[in-house]
This record gives structure tokens, sequence and C-alpha cells, in this order.
DNA sequence: AAGTGGTCTAGACCACATG
DNA sequence: ATGTGGTCTAGACCACTTT
């Protein structure tokens, strides 16, 4: 895809130049020849690099650039289950539970499935830096991912996912809420009894629209903070 | 912009005839002549609800409905602060306290801007269906906004820079986290000493890119449940 | 008035899913 | 093989900001 590729182009452009906030970019006509492009196909580029919070564009005046007021925050936009994003940390994991159980009544309702099929459950514990990030309760639909085992529930799933079984994210929706911590889960994320935490209970579709994974996670409320922009349009 | 307007009809069609998860759309041509649009002017209609989490396509294969799986959660996509959202339900606010003031060092940190500059300040707490919902510390910049009064901060502040100042939102960063509530926020959420709370952190920017406007808001753990919808493209 | 981003079109071609 | 969504183009015109 032409636009993915000027998108990234001029994306690593700023990053590289280290531009501040707000500096202008060149005009659209002049980006268009110098990136070979079609002027539609520019602002399609330009329309990705806004929703990912690089850019900003204003009618009749320019292309500025859009930097995040503050850093070290975990983004919720992507997908990926952030193995890819946060490039400076080093997140790690370590698996606490691993079988195959028949979905709860909440997970029914999630799936919209039925009561009879059966889930691959595992619990892990993830990292930010040595530090605990987060427990995590994931159920994968065997309907859909019909293997799994240790070994790779302690790699990336989601990359063994795309690989061998050509099962991609296609959208997820997230529920958030804040609440108190169970004494389970306290005791997992080394927190005091009644301290809180950062729940959010994650649904994730294929691209053909079919609910596979179904991830509820607590966050360490010191150590996860996180981020999310907006636009207008 | 006529792609709004398709994209509008499109949505109250699915919305009016209530169809379920997955229903199928007709084709992107017959589309295009149903509302006497281009290709490329649905293509766009359709992207947006499929960003607003609508719709979801599937190359070679069609258009669906997508539906959220729970009900009743705070959308986080929008930057309207929600007065247009939520159409079933209640949102009342009371103004707390209003003044004229400094900023603090965080403030000068977010906004980027100088310590002398004047900011309106004004705390209010927020209902849902008479339940409480949040506690919101807000923060006008003077030099965007050069006039506010409690009146216009009891109705809609953002209504009131649209219509009259003809300010809009542009974009917006937010920033989450659980914590423990201040003695004082407690008091004001109605909650025990000690419960979490889901704070958000939130920077609105005009349309040309200028923050006016910092929104510090602390929200009821029991009351107040978030979700997202996202896309992997 | 000039320059910039935003919208819309018709049409060609590509990539994928399904029968 | 057919139909579907996805990409890309050149070009016309509109809306806004700046000088």
């Amino acid at each position: 895809m032409k636009y993915q590729e000027v998108a990234l182009a001029i994306e690593q452009s700023i990053r590289k130049q280290n531009l501040a906030q707000g500096t202008r970019l060149p005009s659209l006509s002049q980006l268009s020849t110098t990136y070979d492009a079609s002027k539609t196909t520019m602002v399609k580029a330009l329309a990705i690099l806004e929703g990912r919070g690089i850019i900003f564009q204003v009618q009749g005046s320019g292309i500025f650039v859009r930097l995040k007021a503050r850093d070290n925050y975990i983004p919720l936009t992507t997908n990926t289950g952030f193995t890819t994003d946060l490039g400076t940390h080093l997140i790690t994991a370590k698996l606490l539970e691993f079988k195959v159980q028949k979905p709860s009544e909440d997970l029914i309702r999630d799936f919209n499935c039925d009561p009879d099929e059966d889930f691959f459950f595992l619990k892990r514990k993830r990292y930010i830096d040595k530090k605990v990030l987060c427990i995590e309760n994931s159920y994968f639909r065997q309907k859909v991912v019909p293997y799994l085992n240790e070994e790779i529930a302690n790699e990336s799933i989601f990359g063994y996912l795309d690989k061998v079984l050509n099962l991609k994210v296609g959208f997820s929706d997230k529920y958030l809420q804040a609440n108190v911590l169970t004494e389970a889960e306290a005791k997992l994320l080394e927190l005091p009894l009644n301290a809180p935490g950062f729940y959010i209970d994650e649904l994730f579709y294929s691209t053909t629209g079919i609910p596979f994974d179904f991830s509820q996670n607590v966050y360490h409320y010191k150590n996860a903070h996180f981020f999310l922009q907006s636009i207008n349009k």
C-alpha cells in the first residue's frame, strides 16, 4: 500500500529531524511531488498520521507536527497486545496457568457463543522493565484457534496466530473501570489489600468479524498509566 | 460535506431497522447508486462508520453491522465533554468553585505556557441519572478564552466556546490511571476513605493546535465504566 | 489575491473471499 | 470465475487563512 509507505516515511522523517510541536511541514502539493504520489493518496497518508496523533492539519494554513505532552504512558489505541509498542521498554511475561475450559456466563454474553464450546484459558503475569505491570486472564476460542500450548503462550500469541494460522485482529472492544483488587489479585500484583486496580476487558475480533479472544486485565495502578489521542472530525 | 451526510444516513438506517450484529449491508456499488455518491465518496463515508465502530468491512466479502457487546458504558472517543453522547442518560452538573488563578507547574508543562498567564479555574460535580459521576477541575486559558462567568460555567461551556467565540476542539490528549482517592475527593464522591478513583486528565486543543483547556477528572469507580473501539488499519 | 487544505468525481486496476 | 472491497490517479472545484 503506497499510502502506508508514504505515511511511514513522513513519520520517520519527523522523528529523525526531531521536529518540535507545531513545526510546519511542506505543503500538500510539495509533499506530493516529494513522495511521487497523487494528491488524493497524500491526503490519505496524512489522514493516517493525523489519526495516530503525529500531525494535525489546519485548512487554509498548513500541516503541523503534533507531539504528546507527556511520556511513558501506554497507548490505548493499538490492538497488538503492545508487544510491538513501547519500544524503549522491556515487556516480559510469566505463564501462571494453562487449561481448557467451558465458558462462564459473562463469556457466553461477550462471545455470543454456545455454552458447550471449549476455550483455552491462560493466566499470565506481565512485567514492564521488571516491575509488575498486570495480571492477564485470556480466553481463546478453540473453534477459531484450534491449537495452543504452553510454549506458544510463553511467547507472542498474536504473532503465532498471524504467522501460523493466518488469523489477524480486525478490530477490538475495550471496557475500562477502576475497582478494589481482590485478595488474590493484590497478592499477585504485590500490592496491599484493598489497593485499587485498573481493569481493562478486551474482546478481539478477526478481520472477518468473529470474536476469538477475550482478555481480562488488571493493571498495577502505580506502574501502568495510559493515554489516548482523539481528533474531532 | 456529502460523505458525512451519507454516513449519518446509513447509520440511521441501521438503527431504524435495528439490524443484528453481522448483518450484511448492500454492496459498495449498490450503496453508491442508492445515495447518489461516487464510489470514492462512499468509501470515505464507510471509513467513518468503521472508525465509529458501527460497521466493519471485509475485503472480497462485504460490509457488516458491528454492535458493541455491552451497554451503558461511557465512550472514550468523543471530545465534546459527553453532553452530546449518552442520549438516554441525564447528565447534570453543579458548580462548586470559580476563580482566576496562575498555572501550577504541571499546568505549565501541559500547556507549555508562561507562568504568568491567567487561567479560569472551575470545579464541578457531575451527575449521571442523579448518581454522582465525577469531580472535574478545569483550567481555561484566558489568552484563548478571554471571558467566562459562573452562568456559562453552569451550562455547556463547549457550546458557548463554539457559538460565541467560534472556538472549536480540534483534537485532545487523554491520560488515564487508577489511584486512591484523596480525603476531599472521597467526600465529594460520597465514597469511603481509601476507595479507588478512575482518573482522566484531558488536554483540549483548538483546531489551530493551541491547547486551551486542561481538565482533571476523578470518576466514581462504581458509577462510571468506559469503552473504546479500535480498528487495525 | 494567492496559497493551503478539503471534497468530489469517473475510471482504471488490484486483492481477496466465495461458490 | 465472479463479485466484493481496496488503492490510486488526474483533475475540477470549494472553503479557509494569510498577506
